[in-house]
DNA sequence: CTGCATCCGCCTCGATACTG
DNA sequence: CAGTATCGAGGCGGATGCAG
């Protein structure tokens, strides 16, 4: 009979916070911004999620237009949730948040999950638009199972899912790996070294690469927090 | 004994939220974000915050490096709370989610509370910097007992706190019109006629001013949700 | 008066079991 | 597969205490 807790607060922040706010609501978020995806996959990615806390988030999102419901293939059940262009526009926040963040992972522990479809919003997090070349190109990533892509065309850079045409570099490494790198915390030459990563392509294309994504090919970072 | 509850994800955004993500943290961050403010200040702009929260999350935040303490004047107490560089970074994260969240006030409610002073980062948030002209000048907002200002200079513009220097335009109002005025639920012209709003200047540079926030003048937008 | 710490009732969270 | 029901543990909100 309470009803919903909120902030009570008349202003933008509070009731964002309001609609996206609560705890596992923005890793959901960050889920269907890869796309459809179904009530058990969202489980399966989202270790210590309660079942009810999910059903209850999304029952939430739906009412307030952040998230719809799609019927996949046919009636029935296989029924899938979908961002709705509302919830689309935190896409450039939730990379935003993601970037910030990056300086404060550690250390990978034994109880933290990874998986690699994470590593597109962190290249879509870590693109620097304005450090692209004139020279169009594909650079290709192959995290474990998954491979996407970013496609640098008429300066501008995008990330996109799948293989690319004719990549101009191609990587491939594992999840964790690839978070490292993205925070810093290990450099590709370093992760080259210890053969956690294959970097295949032009040198140069590699170079343009580490750039575009803020990466410093062979020194460590110091910004470690 | 059981330590903080986090996400144990190996990701930037978890990371991201485990720092900032808990219940009044980015409401404190948004204060901080109007400069240093002690800890009396920060319980009596954010109500229902109890005190023991107000200590752990800030205590978090020092840890984390955040946030840091500062002795205003003279050593002792009189002391207050400021972002690090690293907290600053959340500036333009703080106003898109803001500026996405406006879309979400209603109508305001007797328990609903609000501050002149968030105003401040509403405006900071609906800029449009593509939308500024060639004309260098600047609107002043007297909004209840706080004044600041937009300045346009070489096309650029910027939020500041204070009065202008020959302000092209002023309006006054109150926090609640103000906030109405933001999310679209009340136009510039509807607030004046009923004597909400006050705007005095030349004819064009409150036109300039409105389309520089984003705001249709007369009609009312339709994008209520 | 400021800057917290302590205590308490309630609500949310997380895990498991169960249902259509 | 897609949730609902239930329950213990802990985070939250409010009141109060207290040292500097």
């Amino acid at each position: 009979m309470a009803g919903k807790r909120t902030y009570n607060q008349y202003c933008g922040l509070a009731s964002a916070l309001d609609v996206v706010g609560e705890r596992w609501t923005l890793l959901i978020v960050r889920e269907l911004l890869m796309g459809p995806r179904r009530y058990v996959d969202l489980l399966a990615d989202l270790p210590a999620l309660g079942t009810n806390l999910l059903a209850e988030r999304l029952r939430f999102l739906v009412e307030r237009g952040v998230v719809e419901q799609v019927d996949l293939h046919g009636t029935g059940s296989r029924l899938a949730y979908r961002l709705t262009p509302v919830g689309q526009e935190l896409r450039p926040l939730v990379a935003g948040l993601a970037r910030w963040g990056m300086g404060f992972v550690g250390e990978k522990s034994e109880s933290d999950t990874v998986r690699p479809h994470w590593g597109f919003l962190a290249v879509e997090a870590m693109l620097r638009p304005e450090r692209a070349t004139a020279i169009d190109e594909r650079y290709e990533f192959r995290v474990d199972d998954h491979v996407y892509h970013v496609e640098v065309s008429d300066r501008v850079p995008r990330a996109v899912k799948g293989p690319a045409v004719e990549p101009a570099m191609v990587a491939t490494t594992d999840a964790a790996t690839f978070v490292q790198i993205g925070s810093g915390r290990l450099t590709p030459l370093a992760a080259m070294v210890t053969g956690r990563l294959s970097l295949v392509g032009e040198p140069d294309a590699v170079l343009r690469c580490c750039d575009l994504l803020g990466l410093e090919a062979g020194v460590p970072s110091a910004h470690a927090r």
